[in-house]
DNA sequence: TGAATGCTAACTATAGTCTGTTGTTTAAGA
DNA sequence: TCTTAAACAACAGACTATAGTTAGCATTCA
């Protein structure tokens, strides 16, 4: 995952956005979504590709829709 | 991928739906998003779980929103 | 300072590619 | 009808690329 993609870094943004306003930490969420705290960092700085799954447990965890982190 | 995940069946199904609405084969719409011919398979099927940004591919191949294939 | 996040690197699990074969529609011709 | 062929989709297996895990240390900032 070089040279980030558009729609990478729109989803990183909208769950450090989201995630913020629930005032949770990175390790917080992680623990909600059930995923790890480096990896919820790595999402928000668009580093890694993430899959429909795990879409839905940070959406689930914040408690939104997917509509919410992606348009 | 066993166990097929909720969400990815409804992700398949919906591609499904709309691929042949618009009348293309597998191949046909393989093509058009540059992805392979069995792999758009597997995910009408639901044995594999997609990444973001194949989603859009094969959402920008469909001519809709990923609204569409997700929610 | 301490809590939160960034970053690296090494690892393992699995997404995604590709070839080939089998099975299933569908349509045309006798 | 009944075949036959051609187009399409299902499935298997082997492979490569990368998603996702984890630990540890560096950095930022209240």
């Amino acid at each position: 995952m070089d040279s980030k993609q558009k729609i990478l870094i729109k989803f990183g943004e909208r769950v450090r956005e989201i995630r913020k306003e629930k005032g949770l930490s990175q390790e917080e969420l992680a623990h909600i979504a059930d995923l790890h705290r480096t990896y919820i960092g790595m999402i928000e700085r668009a580093e890694k590709n993430i899959t429909l799954i795990n879409i839905e447990k940070i959406a689930n965890a914040l408690e939104v829709k997917i509509n919410n982190l992606i348009n």
